[in-house]
DNA sequence: TCAACATTTAGCTAATTGGTTAAATGTCTT
DNA sequence: AAGACATTTAACCAATTAGCTAAATGTTGA
């Protein structure tokens, strides 16, 4: 897809929102190291039976990670597999990261007017 | 302080969580990379300013911050000179992603039928 | 086609969050 | 001591979130 610089950079802001919003609860969190430590790819349902919380609740949750691209999701007959995206956590929350390891010159940001 | 491994290991679970929560709301990842931009010091009101919304809130947004140990506090006459903490943001962040990057011994469980 | 299965969506409520304005706390200057 | 200054805390309200139960969707297999 083609986009101005512009765009670009209004679809990582909200990428990097996406992804922090959803690493915001711990059961969020829980499902994406369950799901790590399993080899990336589990369905619903095997998720869903490690947590205490009802089906729905962690198919809401689970539904969160995929709006923020942290997760994929594969339809195999009637059961949903879930497929872990580390390369995507890797790199949304890495590059953000990176921002505090570079020194920054002042006058980056210092003409930035805050507008929230 | 002296703690037995499991008080630690609660203890790092509560600090994961208050700096995911912290990092959870764009204003406060935006402060952060303005102090990172700023050399890592600056007083509230000069946070403050930079956003449109009141003081109050950007204060709360501060105190948040200041609980999950991302920013000290050194109190200086009458202002407030917010100091970021990169290091414990690093730290934290950095080695919660870590687990994405390393082969987990568990992933060996991938073989195992899990439904029963 | 019917029933069992796997999972999501709908609809509701309780808790949390983020914003506001007004009052309070503590410091500096004269 | 009085008043200006820097900032937080208190109290309140609106919006969002996370949990639940019940209903719906789509799949498999007799």
């Amino acid at each position: 897809m083609l986009m101005s610089d512009s765009s670009k950079g209004l679809n990582e802001l909200h990428e990097i929102e996406q992804v922090f919003k959803a690493l915001a609860h711990a059961s969020r969190r829980h499902i994406l190291i369950v799901m790590n430590a399993r080899g990336g790819n589990m369905t619903a349902g095997a998720i869903a039976r490690r947590f205490s919380c009802s089906w729905p609740t962690t198919s809401r949750h689970l539904r969160m990670l995929a709006n923020a691209g942290l997760v994929t999701i594969q339809k195999q007959g009637r059961e949903w597999v879930y497929v872990l995206e580390s390369k995507t956590l890797q790199r949304v929350v890495g590059e953000w990261l990176n921002w505090f390891n570079v020194e920054h010159p002042l006058s980056d940001l210092d003409s930035i007017k805050e507008t929230e």
